[in-house]
DNA sequence: ATGTCTTTGTGAACGCGTGCACAAAGATGG
DNA sequence: CCATCTTTGTGCACGCGTTCACAAAGACAT
């Protein structure tokens, strides 16, 4: 039934498990640093501890690519910098458009590690008529009637979605069905595509949320925890006909981006 | 040695495993939704496809909180709420510093989910003289130097550091020493921080490279890969002294959000 | 009170990801 | 050419997370 299948689809993509993946941009990025300074060669020990994990782990996602390093020395920087550059896909040049111009994605449209790294942005559109024409980062924005022909018309196989909850689905339709398969989303909903779509998500919210709870463990070890066992709404219980329900309901309004 | 311990520290945090506390904030969003239009009960099976996930991982995820279902019936949509509410501690106050007022730091500090969850933004902090003073979102920039007085005045215990990469770990040095012990950390770089403190990492050109690889993939399909495979450089052979290169320096810049 | 029917809560199996530890490879020095 | 030393590449074991499938629990009808 096509359920959003978000983040992790756990497929290995030819032999490259989808964790190595995630970590390559990260190796590029030490990488990158390490090739403007003219360092040569890398261990795996030195670029694990710059990229931040065990050194193990990174021979390991190598040795996915290939073999790539040479024993007793380490690894070519610049070579590497160009293998994983090329398997992630970095050499060919990606058109992407950015949907939703608040203020996340105008900053977005700022955000300078788009360009640096093969992704361009074809377009930037909104629904708001009042934004059309207005320039962004040195591009005009679009009207979103216009959304179908812009990605026909540049190829745009990813698109970036920062439109408020609210108009998120029906952006994403639009934007598949007219030849987009790869989405990034920022809008704090659950997106259903179809499959062979690969949907990404990050959330603002979530990210603070799961902060909350580790900070709230911390800070509840010493005390353990009086103040807010105070008097919790009494457990569900079944009175015949129903359920009761203890607190009323407009807690906690949903929320959008921009 | 503290190596910047990123993500998912797999650390079991009394007893709720990593993952489901990641995926909590999920069902409260889709718990809200149902609240708003006054649904009193929930099944698994109708919670699972809001939230995007399988029905029997969210029944196992709500276990981990205690039994908080009625057999036959479903889940108590309100009760949920507060109990989840709780558990991720969305029921206290939480002041949040950001430091970094570029589009980035601006667009976060104008995010409606912020305050609606609990969060609080205490303080918008930046480098930038000219800035201070300067209102965003209703808030008044205050310069860094304020930073510890900030922190510590208003026992701030998350901070959000949306500044270029150079200035990350120095800004990040500085929270901490004045009592940060949570960080979500937009800037491009692996932060290392003392045992204790968790850092969370949003990383938009990250997410970009991984949708691109699977874009590639998924194009090369087809074609078997004709176009890229076209010369590549020789792989690194030695030649007594040192190993000999391929490619010259200077590729993909490091770049920076804001 | 009893039976039926729905839905939860979870035991168990499986697969992926991680990290240890070591053998193989190759550079370097004599 | 041989010995030594560094660093890679990986076999293996372990633990976490996911999913299936089902027994137990409770609502509801009679």
């Amino acid at each position: 039934m096509a359920t959003g299948r978000t983040h992790r689809p756990a497929t290995r993509s030819r032999g490259i498990p989808e964790a190595t993946v995630a970590r390559l941009p990260l190796y590029l990025r030490a990488l990158t640093a390490l090739s403007e300074r003219s360092v040569p060669t890398v261990s795996s020990e030195e670029l694990a501890a710059a990229a931040g994990v065990n050194s193990a782990k990174l021979r390991k996602d190598f040795s996915y690519l290939g073999s790539y390093g040479t024993r007793g020395v380490g690894y070519d920087v610049e070579y590497l910098v160009y293998q994983i550059s090329r398997e992630l896909g970095l050499t060919q040049d990606w058109p992407v458009v950015i949907v939703g111009m608040g203020n996340l994605g105008a900053a977005l449209a700022n955000y300078g590690g788009f360009a640096s790294r093969g992704f361009r942005i074809a377009a930037l559109i909104d629904a708001d008529a009042h934004l059309a024409g207005r320039l962004i980062a040195g591009l005009p924005v679009r009207h979103a009637d216009e959304l179908e022909d812009i990605v026909e018309d540049n190829q745009v196989s990813i698109g970036v979605i920062t439109t408020p909850a609210g108009a998120a689905q029906e952006v994403c339709d639009r934007l598949v069905a007219a030849g987009v398969t790869s989405i990034l989303n920022f809008a704090p909903t659950v997106l259903t595509v179809p499959d062979g779509v690969d949907v990404r998500k990050v959330d603002l919210s979530i990210e603070l949320q799961i902060l909350a709870f580790h900070e709230q463990r911390k800070a509840g070890e010493e005390l353990s925890e009086a103040v807010d066992s105070v008097t919790p709404p009494v457990a569900a219980k079944t009175v015949r006909g129903g359920i009761k329900r203890p607190g009323s309901d407009g807690d906690l309004p949903a929320v959008m981006p921009a």
